[in-house]
DNA sequence: ACACCAGATGCAACATTGTTGCATCTGGTG
DNA sequence: CACCAGATGCAACAATGTTGCATCTGGTGT
């Protein structure tokens, strides 16, 4: 994937892309920090998950979203096209993203003139462990 | 409106709501911020602010969103209700929003446990102009 | 008008999230 | 194998938001 993206294939890289293969949801950069340094690879620098994260967004591997709390999350392009048609919750408490299959995403009807790209149904609120 | 609301009339309140009522648009806490301590009445502590704007939203009378920083900013209540019907479109290009009104927000069916507090959609792309 | 007190304010310190500068290291290329 | 653009690691900084605590004040009962 990065070879073909045309950047450097590093180990940060590599780790960090294995961490957004294996998640079933975004990770914020502190929950891959603390997934990562559980391995036995050690830890990654704070400064260098940013850039790692920054340049898989960059080239267009991964995708960058907020969640209630105003934290950064990331998941892999593909992964997130394949949450394009349903909803989704966000806790305003603990900020974790939750997927609600019951509530598709309306086939947008636009004025003349404009374009859609993307389409998001996002619904704020306190989950269950929260509420 | 404060002692509707039930809770203490007290300069800070003031200040910040008279801030809101003549805001076009959602303002941050650093706005705020900047546009009291231009006021005669001198600057308002950085907290206090913080706390003024919790008290506003937790009584009803302001409501708090996030912009594309993660940056929450702050609006009446009355106003932000007049937006939350519909739709709004995000151009990619130019940073502009538009309100669909032909794009009527869905109802949210949440599985039992999750408290939905509001609900968002939101279109990416591209307006006539950038089109 | 006065005293009281729950809640609001102001200050200091802290926490979290994200960024910048710079010296060093390394993946890919010739 | 040597080179170098770009990646990494470290330190320091910046922006945003929160907590603890002493003091002050708006509203209420007297």
């Amino acid at each position: 994937m990065l070879r073909q993206a045309g950047v450097k294939v590093t180990q940060p890289r590599l780790r960090v892309l294995s961490c957004l293969l294996e998640a079933q949801a975004a990770l914020s950069h502190a929950e891959i920090e603390s997934w990562l340094s559980a391995e036995d690879a050690g830890e990654l620098d704070r400064v260098t998950l940013y850039r790692v994260l920054d340049s898989l967004v960059g080239c267009g591997i991964a995708s960058r979203s907020l969640d209630a709390r105003g934290v950064f999350r990331f998941m892999l392009k593909s992964m997130q096209l394949a949450h394009a048609e349903h909803a989704h919750f966000h806790c305003q408490r603990c900020g974790r993203v939750f997927c609600v299959a019951s509530m598709p995403v309306p086939t947008p009807s636009l004025p003349t003139g404009f374009v859609g790209i993307s389409v998001a149904l996002e619904i704020s609120g306190l989950c269950p462990p929260c509420a």
